[in-house]
DNA sequence: ATTATAATGATAATAATTATCATTAGGAGC
DNA sequence: GCTCCTAATGATAATTATTATCATTATAAT
């Protein structure tokens, strides 16, 4: 089967800029609303279609599911994220260090293929927190 | 307000030794599969909300998500886990040690709170490697 | 400019999860 | 045992994120 050739796109670009962006590992809607005001004929279609084509290609990860929604990150190099279990918010978590040395360690004496690894720690976030300080 | 009175529910048992008894980290329908002859009259609803509501607890933990449905664990304790992105099959992977220690380190200089982390493997199984070997 | 087809917009379809509400059952008190 | 309160449930409707469909548009090679 024929390669499919993979053309130049605007939008994809604009999506994937607005990804590299912010810090906020966003979600597909997010996107969709970031991108909008420069594309007011985007399709939330177009985001979706392009978010799992850039993952699957190795361009940009999926960090995690909170409620129900999938949040993406540009950065693909090894690192940690922080997930606040009560606002959602995704944080990157560079307290702890660990590089591609661990997806090295877990393929010793494993028969399978290690691709990449996830380290998300779960909590409350400092201002959570401090809501929730009654 | 008051605090909710918790019943017991021959039901809810059922369902977590189902998860206890399996090492597949199973989903919602699977497990609603796995109760149903010991229960004829089960309904899928009660699994979502026993799993809900035990995840809540701190009884059960959600160890991913994959192809849009959540996977479940009965162990609690630290352990990883390894994920195979073609098949879905989720494993137990201790190869790579780590205990509470890690959440001790992320939780120094860190103002929020650490619950707890989820460390896991991508990759491809042993058993559709060889499948993709053509 | 012409042409082939990748990318898109609009929207319908799918599917996992959650909410609703009438009914059933756990368990405390008698 | 029986009564009562309400947690738990079954059945199903509603919600919602994501995916599929298909006619149209845009990219880029010639």
């Amino acid at each position: 089967m024929q390669e499919k050739i993979r053309r130049f796109s605007r939008k994809r670009e604009a999506i994937r800029n607005a990804l590299a962006m912010t810090k906020t590992h966003p979600d597909a809607e997010w996107l969709y609303c970031a991108v909008k005001p420069q594309f007011p004929d985007l399709s939330l279609a177009t985001v979706y279609r392009n978010l799992c084509e850039m993952k699957k290609n190795g361009e940009i990860q999926s960090v995690a599911v909170f409620g129900g929604r999938e949040r993406f990150d540009a950065v693909t190099e090894n690192h940690s994220h922080f997930i606040c279990d009560k606002c959602g918010k995704i944080d990157d978590f560079d307290a702890v260090n660990h590089d591609g040395s661990i997806d090295k360690l877990a393929q010793e004496d494993f028969d399978g293929k290690i691709v990449y690894h996830t380290l998300v720690f779960h909590g409350v976030c400092p201002d959570c927190l401090s809501k929730t300080a009654d």
